[in-house]
DNA sequence: GTCTATAGCCCGATAGAC
DNA sequence: GTCTATCGGGCTATAGAC
């Protein structure tokens, strides 16, 4: 296990106060507080505070971007294809807390990289839509609204960074088995 | 139809700006400016940024509590109650699309009321989760964890204001019955 | 690598003229 | 009801000592 470095440390820390006031409401002092340092010192570890959030942010854009990819790759049916973006989901979500937060509620606070994180945000949405799709053309899915279905299942998997803290005793596949019968089975007998 | 005073106008303004970047991020100068006044100005007709956070986030807030008593007070089957759930969140939501972005991501940035929001969704959820444990006891629903039930389909109707906008053509009943669908019935055959 | 001090700017809010 | 002017303070970031 690597030890971590002050620079990481400092965008762990920042990760954390980012999810309990946003990004707009946390001041460098905050984070050196949190740090037990003084604001100016932050600065020999990172660049800036747009930095900070540049670095949490397309790292959690990338890794997603990336996980859709080898589901596309694969050959799976569209139900397996969906089961394997909520695993996707419930992983990165419990491996970055923090992180999830700064991607839904401060992208738009993104200067120089706004552009590059909404062109992977659209592309992954595409890609989402595109095996619903499928889904409903090979009837595995029934004819609903595909954008409706892409909606529900993505706004879920997207918060599940709220809920999961409060659910400590539910592992991770778990976690995903249930998210699977609610979103693609239904909850009605 | 009641003339809009100018205090309305500028809680409506701000709503739509606190939905852009967020209250922290949102100045009163930027206020202003969308009003074509200055800054100086607005303060002629509110008491603080903060009370106008405190009017956006309460009043709606407020709403759902009383569209929630009127469902708990109903006789209905629990598939029912959830279905008039949905049709709450849709029509406050196609409402209120500014606001509810603040009420999602801005309350935490209230000071004097935060503790009674934080009642008021607490005592919703409670209620919520309390109806889908009576469905799964009556066998109407299936037996997953009620909290995730309850956590994905809150996820999905906190966020229609998010999706609304850019559905224009679908109508608030469509919109509803898309959603029961989808929410209540699964998604695969 | 952390500190003190501070530059340069923006913040919410108020006073008082018109 | 809107304006100009401004107060008192907080903001990000830098300079330079240790």
């Amino acid at each position: 296990m690597k030890q971590e470095t002050r620079k990481e440390e400092i965008i762990r820390v920042a990760a954390k106060l980012f999810k309990e006031k946003g990004y707009s409401a946390v001041t460098m002092r905050d984070l050196a507080t949190a740090m037990g340092i003084k604001a100016a010192s932050l600065y020999n570890h990172i660049n800036s505070k747009q930095d900070i959030l540049n670095t949490i942010i397309i790292s959690i854009a990338e890794e997603f971007t990336q996980g859709m990819k080898l589901v596309q790759d694969s050959k799976l049916s569209c139900i397996e294809k969906l089961k394997q973006i909520v695993a996707l989901h419930v992983k990165i979500a419990s491996e970055n807390i923090y992180g999830m937060a700064s991607l839904n509620n401060d992208w738009m606070h993104l200067e120089t990289q706004l552009n590059y994180y909404l062109s992977l945000r659209n592309n992954y949405e595409k890609d989402f839509l595109s095996i619903i799709q499928q889904g409903i053309e090979s009837s595995e899915l029934k004819e609903v609204n595909p954008e409706i279905i892409m909606f529900s299942m993505l706004t879920t998997l997207r918060s599940l960074y709220i809920w999961i803290p409060k659910k400590e005793e539910l592992n991770a596949n778990d976690l995903a088995n249930n998210l699977n019968k609610v979103l693609i089975h239904g909850i009605n007998i």
